[in-house]
DNA sequence: TTGTATGCGTTATCAA
DNA sequence: TTGATAACGCATACAA
């Protein structure tokens, strides 16, 4: 006789259970245990009784081990702190749920090998499909994952377009911020940005040099700063703008999080926003409306991006192809306050 | 022959291919894969070449089902939009990785039936263990479950103190944080509380009564309102306040997310903060020490909290009894700006 | 040191 | 309509 390393802390209750209990086979059991409607209705009824009694639960692994899918999917994180990912994750859910799909949060926080572990539960069958909101596992890896199995980033994404992904076009909403700034009179305009590994920024960056350019403003490359995508990297980045000669009137941030840190260091350096500096952001978090001065930002159709998102994955997980692997969404300029042109 | 009703889209490779394509059995592969070292040298190259040559994965489900252990533990949380519950999620990770566990995050977003289901999830032997940071669930259906499950809640609780749960001194930090307001000066001190179904609220309701008690201070029921513990909640309970004849000088809110609300809705009143009213909050969210005025609030050790709710529930899982049911961890005090008390 | 054979709990095929 | 039984892929007791 087999048994497992652990002793199992609780027994459990089996088919095998319930049918001896039932006076029945196994399969009749099962069949019970499934709704099949070829179990005669005395029986049926007989042998829930017997379920309800030893409360029997269908083991879940062995039922997955026996399909060979977990009808779960794993949706890969970033950084949980980040309220911007929670309206994406929603509309995941809500999809996921409306077809009986089982979601699963996968937390990096930050940490890059997380992605590829989850990558591995993919492999070993663990998971039937991944989305990704991030983008940072090795390129090539990813690449090779995609051609077999279902994936789809959302959000961010990769240069191989073949990769299935949606997101907005970063490189319109970049240039059409900054155009709004250059709108209002905005001439010297700065540009917080992060990681130049990832295209998102880049893309961004990209857009943000588009305005200036189409607009004959020259390009000066002391105003545009990289740092970490949070509230203290845009504070450390504006407080290096403010040692400038020559200041700036206008910050174009690449996030809201670096767009709000911008706007406390220019208030402990005694400026007004947007009195003296005009401050936009990028992605329109739940804080941008209740912060001081509210923040005129690029939104994105977040629910939708996820919902989309699971819909490309369902496809994938039945075996189908999708039409275009990348789908763009529109995006919204949010106008606020700290810009001072208030939408009434 | 039996086949899965669903057609995997893509091959698998087994311990059998592997081991064909090696000419060994397939308990030696399985032995190679595991890193067994009663494997010759020799034997184990060998495997370890075709494995790598066939790009085997282990079914993960297959060794779940053999162990009838998943390692995994399920984390549901109330809502993952709310920035509290991050530095929670952080310690339970880190404490389960030390482990060997694997987690995940089952995101309720207040829906009520999300955390029967992932019960469920646990009496299905498809989770080991489960980390609740909400006591919504039916209260019996939840007590049951503790009896022969490993189960933990962290931050919320039951008046049953025998399900294992982990928290801070709700009442004594209310006390505590009513009386640094009284200390300053206030004899008007509203509070604003959520749902009393919930033994959170009702302890720090408790502490505040308490408070006021023992320095003499009679109850006025009109200043404790309740609401959703939202932005917008506390937003609305101010406003309500506001229109009493007579007005407060502090609020205290049991939350940092209406306490903010509140602050708004005094500012667009053209209150000053902490000029006219000082407001007090609890949890100290990320965001407390960016808004302005920055928040005096209560400070839950969450890192701890998660990592020691982590803890525990390992204890459980390895059929081990718990030294006490009930855990609980100091608070702190964080004086910011918006009781007019600036700690330097 | 390696191989054979069994069981984990379920579902599905086939026979009764 | 029900029952016996063979898989799913893996890990291990036991035999060789």
């Amino acid at each position: 006789m087999t048994r497992p390393a652990r002793e199992k802390a609780f027994a459990m209750i089996t088919v095998k259970d319930v049918a001896k209990a039932a006076g029945v086979s196994i399969a009749t059991v099962s069949r019970v245990a499934r709704n099949e409607d070829i179990v005669k209705p005395t029986m049926r009824e007989h042998v829930r009784r017997v379920i309800k009694e030893l409360n029997y639960q269908p083991n879940a692994l062995a039922r997955q081990m026996r399909a060979q899918s977990t009808r779960t999917v794993v949706i890969i994180v970033p950084d949980i702190g980040n309220t911007f990912f929670h309206e994406i994750l929603v509309g995941i859910q809500t999809c996921a749920e409306e077809n009986g799909y089982q979601t699963l949060i996968a937390n990096m926080d930050n940490k890059q090998d997380i992605e590829n572990r989850y990558f591995n539960a993919l492999l070993q069958r663990q998971m039937d499909g991944v989305i990704s909101l991030s983008a940072n596992a090795a390129r090539n890896l990813m690449e090779r994952i995609a051609k077999r199995y279902p994936i789809v980033i959302a959000c961010q994404y990769l240069d191989n377009k073949r990769i299935p992904n949606i997101t907005i076009d970063n490189l319109g909403a970049a240039k059409y911020v900054t155009e709004y700034l250059i709108g209002l009179g905005h001439r010297r305009i700065a540009h917080l940005t992060s990681d130049p590994e990832k295209l998102l920024y880049r893309d961004r960056l990209a857009g943000y040099k588009a305005a200036l350019s189409e607009h004959g403003i020259g390009l000066d490359r002391k105003i545009i700063r990289g740092d970490k995508p949070s509230f203290e990297g845009g504070f450390r980045q504006m407080n290096e703008l403010l040692r400038l000669t020559k200041s700036v009137t206008a910050v174009f941030a690449a996030g809201d999080t670096m767009a709000i840190g911008a706007i406390k260091a220019l208030q402990k350096a005694g400026k007004r926003v947007p009195g003296d500096v005009s401050v936009a952001g990028f992605d329109d978090i739940e804080f941008s409306s209740i912060f001081e001065p509210s923040l005129t930002t690029i939104r994105q159709p977040k629910y939708s991006i996820g919902y989309s998102a699971m819909g490309k994955l369902i496809k994938l997980m039945n075996g189908r192809k999708l039409d275009m692997s990348q789908e763009i969404l529109d995006f919204e300029l949010i106008v606020r306050d700290s810009c001072g042109a208030r939408k009434r």
